[in-house]
DNA sequence: TTTT
DNA sequence: TTTT
């Protein structure tokens, strides 16, 4: 089994501020919208840009660091695997909805004075060494563990992308 | 302008056959099911298996070469980029579906006796390096592009590689 | 710091057996050749090959699966990062060696009856987290800091996966 | 055949201003040293940055795009390949180099009113596009495709890593 | 909704 | 709906 890949990367900018969420469980959950520019020339030869746009979601301490350091505008690397969720819609019926699980992620912007800043570039692995000693007796499982119904959100919530 | 990067890799298995399609204008497109597993073991330590379902959109020459070569179970390694449609469903909502088109493809399976195949990894480029020289005076647009009768390739016509 | 990425993917076959050989302090490091080909065709229009040999070292428990499960002419996906090392040549030159430093892999030729295999895709963070419960009091470090002695797995060990 | 990949993603800094040359043959040839970092605890706990450095080799309209608008410590994202190549040092040696043959760049640094820039992310694709017009007669070969003997450096040449 |  |  899993003798496969899936591994989306990205470069581009968020178009608007990180939201942060905990599970009630405790896990912080971050959810991010990226876009990606292109420019290409139609077929009368005239420069148009399309945008595309990115549902990114970020777990536990990566969540937290995407939620500090990242604005409206900030430019960042991303890597990540793609997921589909399926929810159910007003009209009961089933929709989907794909995001993109980052694993890592890299600051691109230019250092300002005002905004120290992580150490490292940021991964999910990196995180769990980082929580570990913090975590004595709840570590922090991983996000494919997680108790399903633990990550429903309250009726009255947004839609989380 | 496109300081961005859009790209998925993906390594797995078509769930079924693809599926090619011509637009009005002549242009092949080919849709596929891709399956990628992941492997991890959940809260209580059981060893958990998660598929993940990507639809794969392919333009042009490499659609057709996709449909040739490719079948349900064939291994692929697949690189693309993302993008999400809209569409309206039967109710009128506005929905939303996200794809890879696909600009490279590599069959991973063992080569058959049965199956000759192509000789080169086939890419979006190659495909368009190979077509041009018979398209004196309608160089190819890009795929979002396309003046799709510009793109009809004639019944006769040598295989590009 | 470390606002950059350093990152390889191939997909090829072996020109060997892989070599795994152990550090003094008990680490297991497997170096393998794997082949990639490119086929063009040259300005005479003549279709050309090329095979490109890439140099790959694997650490730790990822070294021993690879050394267990793959052998001259398997086919497999790798992601690593790019390392040069400089050693002294006989005349007391510096010379430089590139390898990649492979962090997973996935195996890509057919499952045979013969050859059982690791039940996932293997990378240096499974592996740590593997381990991670046997070594309570240390943790192990990076591959880059190995203290050599920690990592040693005892003969009888289950294998983490 | 051809049923590989061999894939560099790298972001980082440029170490020096880029260096561009032509082959006799009047192909423009660019190369750049690039800085990616890597920030890891060694075995005692210390925060230790290792830099890498890597040799990029950018051809044709593409190695002008990176001459005309990188600098010693730009910011970039370039994706290409490995390539090894072997040349003859003074004592007779065989020796190798290896390079990352860029394929598509994309500048990170915010852009200043100063440096006007390209229009679109530069690739190896684009350019061909970008340039095929304007060599009516002469079309700019694949980089594959070079008479090798058209890119040997001149004996009193700087080596060009 | 970003960036240029 | 794939693969193992």
């Amino acid at each position: 089994m899993a003798r496969s890949i899936n591994k989306v990367i990205l470069v581009g900018n968020l178009g608007q501020d990180p939201e942060l969420r905990y599970t009630p469980g405790g896990t912080a959950v971050c959810n991010m919208r990226l876009a990606t520019n292109e420019v290409y020339r139609d077929a009368d030869g005239n420069m148009v840009e399309r945008t595309e746009w990115h549902n990114l979601v970020a777990w536990g301490r990566l969540a937290e660091i995407c939620n500090q350091y990242l604005r409206k505008g900030s430019k960042v690397y991303v890597e990540g695997s793609l997921q589909t969720r399926s929810w159910e819609d007003r009209d009961g019926n089933t929709r989907y909805t794909t995001e993109i699980k980052i694993r890592e992620m890299v600051m691109l912007d230019p250092r300002s004075e005002a905004t120290p800043e992580p150490e490292a570039a940021v991964t999910a692995s990196t995180q769990r060494q980082a929580t570990a000693p913090r975590q004595t007796f709840a570590p922090e499982p991983e996000p494919e563990a997680f108790d399903e119904d633990a990550y429903t959100l309250s009726p009255d919530d947004d839609l989380p992308f």
